[in-house]
DNA sequence: AGGAATAATAAGGTCAACCATAGATAAATT
DNA sequence: AATTTATCTATGGTTGACCTTATTATTCCT
C-alpha cells in the first residue's frame, strides 16, 4: 500500500492515537489534551484525516485509525523510536529529552534514512523508554504488560516501559528510577484514587495514580 | 547574541543566501532561481527576513546577510553539514542523496543534538563535499579555491569541494568522479563558453561551464 | 424523564508562505 | 534619448492548521 507524504502534523495525530488507543476507539477531548489543541481544533482535523481514509469517526463515540491510518501511524512510530535509541546510546542525550528531540527528527526522515539507520543500530527491538519498535513492515509484538497503577498492593514488578511523551514527566519519572528493568513495590495506595507509595531501588517514593498509568509493569509478579 | 527559533523558510533562504554570497549581494532573481519560487514570493519574504534583521535589501541592488543573518546562516550550515558527515560515514548513504536528506534533518535539530552530534563525529572539519563546517561560535575558514570553470586549458588541479545541492546534479558529477582530492587536468575549453573536455581518473569527461562553476579546485596547480 | 456533561457544527478570524497579474520604477543597453 | 530588462509594489487569491464564540445534538447520570 501507498502510503504518501504526510504533514507533520497529520503525523502527531497518527502518534497520537497509536499511543492512546489501549482501547479501539480514542474520545476527541483526549486527542486535543495530548495534542494541546481545542477540540474544535480535532473535530476539524479528523475530517481532514477520514477524508484521507487514515482514520473513521463515528460522531458522539470516537476515532480510531483505518488500516491505512495504523500502516502510517507505525511508520511514524518507528522512524522516532530509532532516533530515541540513536539519541540515546551514541549521542548520550539525556532521557527525559529523547522523545520530545527524537520527535522532531522523526519527522524529518525519508526512508531511505530510516532504514540506513536501523542497520546502522543493529535493528533495536525496544527504544530506551522500553516501548517496541516496528519492523519495517509494520508488524510489531505489543506490551504484555499493565499499567504500574492497577498493582494490588504489596507485590513487586519489574518496569517493561514508559508510555509519558513530556519531557517534564519523564524527567520525574527518571529521578524516581521508574526506568526499564528497575524492580518496584507496591508498598501502600492510598484510598479515594489517592497516590501509590512505592520501594524502588531501596527508596521510598510516592507517585500520583495518573502518573503510574504511564509506567507499564510485567503482568507477572516478582515474588520475594 | 540570541537568535531566536527560526522557520523552515527563513532557514532556506539563509542558506541560500551564503551559498550564493560570492559576490556580496545576492540578486532576487538568484534567489528565486535557486529556491524554486517566483520573485515576487522572494521579495515579499526578503522584506520579512529585513524586518527581523537577518538581511538588508538594497532595493534594485540585491540582498545581503546581516551580522546576525550571517550567524544564524551559519548555524544552519553547520547543521547541514554534520548531518552530511553523519549520513555518509555512518549511514552510508549515497554521496549524491547527502545533500537533500540532511537538509530536512537540519530543519529538526536541537542545539543540544548538535553539538552531541559534532562530539560523535569527531569534530570533522568538512562535509563529504569538501564544505567547511562552521564551528559551534559560527567561526570557519573560506575554502581558498576557484572554480574549475576558471581554470586554464593544460592544468591539473585537485578538487577541493563541490557546491552544487540539487541531487541529479550531484549524481552526474559523481559519476564523472569530479569529488573532493580528484585530480582533473583541463584538456580542451570548447570557444563560446562551450563545455571542457577534462582528464578525470584517467578517463576524459566533457564538462558543460555552469557545471565546472559549482567544481571547486585548488587555486596552485599541480606540476606534471 | 430531565438536566449536566460531552460532542458536533457553523461562522468568522489569524498567520505564514506561497501563487498570479498588473502597473510603476530604476538600470542597463543600444 | 529611447527602449528593453530587471525589479518593486499593490492587490487579491490559496492552503493548512490553528483559533474563538455560539448553537445544536447526543449521551450519560441521577
Amino acid at each position: 500500500m501507498i502510503v504518501q507524504q504526510l504533514s507533520e502534523s497529520t503525523e502527531m495525530y497518527l502518534k497520537a492515537l497509536t499511543e492512546l488507543s489501549d482501547h479501539d476507539v480514542v474520545a476527541i477531548a483526549r486527542l486535543a489534551e495530548r495534542l494541546g489543541v481545542t477540540p474544535v481544533s480535532v473535530n476539524e482535523m479528523v475530517r481532514r484525516l477520514s477524508e484521507q481514509g487514515l482514520v473513521t469517526h463515528t460522531p458522539y463515540k470516537g476515532v480510531a485509525l483505518t488500516t491505512k491510518g495504523l500502516e502510517a501511524a507505525c511508520n511514524v512510530v518507528r522512524r522516532q523510536r530509532l532516533w530515541e535509541c540513536f539519541l540515546y546510546d551514541h549521542l548520550k542525550i539525556e532521557w527525559a529529552q529523547l522523545y520530545e528531540l527524537a520527535c522532531s527528527l522523526e519527522h524529518a526522515t525519508a526512508p531511505e534514512v530510516t532504514e540506513a539507520l536501523d542497520a546502522f543500530l543493529g535493528h533495536p527491538k525496544t527504544c530506551p523508554r522500553g516501548n517496541p519498535i516496528p519492523a519495517a513492515d509494520g508488524s510489531f509484538t505489543p506490551l504484555n504488560g499493565i499499567p504500574l497503577s492497577t498493582v494490588k498492593v504489596g507485590e513487586t514488578v519489574r518496569v517493561l516501559a514508559v508510555h509519558a511523551t513530556a519531557t517534564d514527566v519523564l524527567k520525574y519519572l527518571f529521578e524516581r528510577k521508574l526506568l526499564p528493568g528497575h524492580k518496584v513495590k507496591v508498598v501502600e495506595a492510598a484510598p479515594l484514587q489517592g497516590p501509590l507509595t512505592l520501594r524502588v531501588d531501596g527508596k521510598e517514593t510516592v507517585l500520583g495514580l495518573s502518573l503510574a498509568d504511564f509506567v507499564i509493569v510485567e503482568s507477572s509478579l516478582i515474588v520475594g
